[in-house]
DNA sequence: CTCCTTCTGTACCGATCGGTGCTGAAGATG
DNA sequence: CATCTTCAGCACCGATCGGTACAGAAGGAG
């Protein structure tokens, strides 16, 4: 047992795994869970029905796997926002970003994880609850760091960290629900920047 | 042809088409078009198949006349606030309305105009089509009430109503995704207060 | 080469999709 | 009563849904 290589045996994949799902990730994004066909996907992924099965195991697991590489890509700006050093800073940081990730060229517009599924039935509800509890998890994180910012004095002792994060998400929220509707960057730029008007100030610490 | 009222012969329909329609609108609102299937649609209003398809035409047709019984129901909130006498009791009538709408016990959570299609695949375009058109109008119609705000003084001068409705409609459509996931009406109406905070000031005529 | 494992493509599964033809039943009219 | 018109229900349409059985192709190991 001295290999710590892995050795693969029998006959290699013939495609970029990534890469498909990347492809994957994109018809989610821009047709939801329920409207993303295997038809659709596998020939956006550029392979077989029995490959995408071998590789990624059903419908609904690649859905997951697609919302991980979501939140590691387009949607990695939330983590970076977490890692400002200041309140306001993570909370500009928090909603540019959403515009930004939301409208980017040559990516489907909106957010991933609020036209994925919003609404669904018979086999969707799993992938509705699914992005619930993504976009739950993601205030609860900026809940987090802004309860620090109340203990660096980075935001005033009387700020009430829940409803500032919650206030964020469902700003960054309906931002994805224009973004999908068609309207540009540079007016969603400007409704988040009004939103950002009334951030408390910092007590100085 | 002196006859005014209509004089229906034949059997009449068995069934309040009021209702059914009622009924369907809930199951769009829940489930969205392309997660509402016929007979999820025709299970809820109490009806056949041939009996929906010879009231109301075909699932897209019911899609509209459920759309609009929404609008002028649940989501009059809208219209009303557009009748408020200044700008700032206009914004708070509309964000408090849409916490109210998306957030009604014994109704679907969250908005039919948002969760009913924000993405869609196939035959499901037409829908979400529909539905961005009708977000777009209801940002217009408040940007029109605005434009005559500032037009009597009821906003300074240099206020975008333009910026200002989109303000508005963002953050009711992120409202109305957190209530989709859950959120409860009072934390929702203290972040619709929060997005108020920073309403531009009357000028006073 | 032969064996073995894994991947690929075809062809197909039962279930469900939106939508309809047809047969009677039900009420209005005479 | 008979007649006319509309509605209701059943069975069914072709298409598509997510998912899979099977056979052959393609590589590594001996």
């Amino acid at each position: 047992m001295e290999m710590g290589q892995r050795a693969p045996v029998g006959r290699p994949r013939g495609f970029d795994a990534d890469m498909a799902l990347e492809r994957a990730m994109r018809v989610f994004w821009e047709q939801g869970y329920e409207g993303a066909s295997l038809t659709d996907l596998t020939h956006a992924m550029g392979i077989t029905r029995t490959s995408m099965y071998a590789a990624f195991g059903n419908k609904e697991e690649l859905f997951h796997k697609a919302l991980e590489r979501y939140t590691e890509g387009p949607a990695s700006y939330g983590a970076r926002a977490l890692r400002e050093p200041t309140a306001r800073q993570v909370a500009t940081a928090y909603l540019h970003g959403s515009v930004l990730a939301t409208t980017r060229p040559g990516a489907p517009a909106g957010c991933f994880g609020v036209q994925g599924s919003l609404a669904a039935g018979g086999t969707g509800g799993h992938a509705r609850d699914t992005l619930t509890t993504w976009r739950n998890a993601h205030t609860a994180l900026l809940r987090d760091r802004l309860r620090r910012a109340v203990d660096e004095g980075d935001l005033p002792p009387d700020a009430d960290p829940d409803l500032l994060a919650r206030y964020l998400t469902t700003v960054a929220n309906g931002i994805a629900v224009q973004a999908a509707g068609g309207l540009a960057r540079e007016e969603l730029r400007k409704v988040a920047d009004m939103a950002l008007l009334n951030w408390p100030p910092a007590t100085g610490a």
